[in-house]
DNA sequence: TACAGAGTTGTAATGATTACAATTTAGGAA
DNA sequence: TTCCTAAATTGTAATCATTACAACTCTGTA
């Protein structure tokens, strides 16, 4: 399916700069960040403000179009794959691999020194299902 | 065992202050920021300073005796408890409560709605291992 | 008492993110 | 086409968590 038609089924109108970040992400298996999205679409689109990929990251998010990856404490990264997958953080590099966690044994981490693991879960607890 | 013996075994000079922090950490379940831990403290120590806070959590987390919890993308939190478990985030309250993710059904979220699942691990990857 | 090192403090700087008002763009109606 | 309205985009300023850094204080020891 083409970009503009997946946005459309987001309830996301589709601007040529929102396909072009949408696009970015896809291609993409850095999960970047604001300013490395930013820095990218800017050769495309020389007048692009940083507010905009602010504003479209949070749209996509807010429609489920996008994970997000509060991963080092410092700088908020995104992840165009909204299927369930592990994220491993480098500690030394920074960068970011995906990997299977479902299995015994994770996949696509050998060789990697795991020193921390976390699982985080959001929504809605019961307390503030009750309350609405 | 005591905090200050804690401390030392962890390689940790337990100064009064230091002491007070980690228990006032290992005495709530709540994750507190580095402002909920200054504002606590502050009543029973009014010098402190958060710089202060923020150079105890720090050296504590390096020593591996709290876990950092960057959840929500704004303010990072503290957990005392090192043992391995599920954190869930309540979007609506921001509450951040413990579960057990290694059943094959979690324990400790009935009723809870989920509608994110993160699974973060962090350390050194191949190739930095391999480069040093 | 004097000294050294670590702990603590306060201020200033950094940097990611947000708020907000102004400007531009896109698309429909007259 | 022209006008109009709403949404998209932009740029600047503000916010806020965190860090850097230099000054000060405390503790223990010779």
């Amino acid at each position: 399916m083409n970009t503009a038609n997946l946005l459309m089924d987001y309830d996301i109108k589709p601007s040529v700069i929102r396909i072009m970040i949408y696009d970015f992400l896809k291609g993409t298996v850095s999960h970047p960040t604001v300013d490395e999205i930013y820095h990218h679409i800017l050769s495309e689109a020389p007048t692009l403000s940083k507010t905009t990929v602010y504003n479209s990251v949070k749209l996509f998010s807010e429609k489920g179009l996008l994970k997000v990856l509060p991963i080092d404490g410092v700088q908020i990264r995104y992840d165009a794959d909204t299927s369930f997958h592990g994220h491993f953080y480098c500690e030394c590099c920074r960068k970011v691999y995906d990997f299977e966690p479902h299995k015994a044994q994770e996949t696509g981490l050998d060789g990697f020194e795991i020193e921390h693991k976390e699982v985080f879960y959001s929504g809605s607890c019961k307390n503030c299902i009750k309350n609405n």
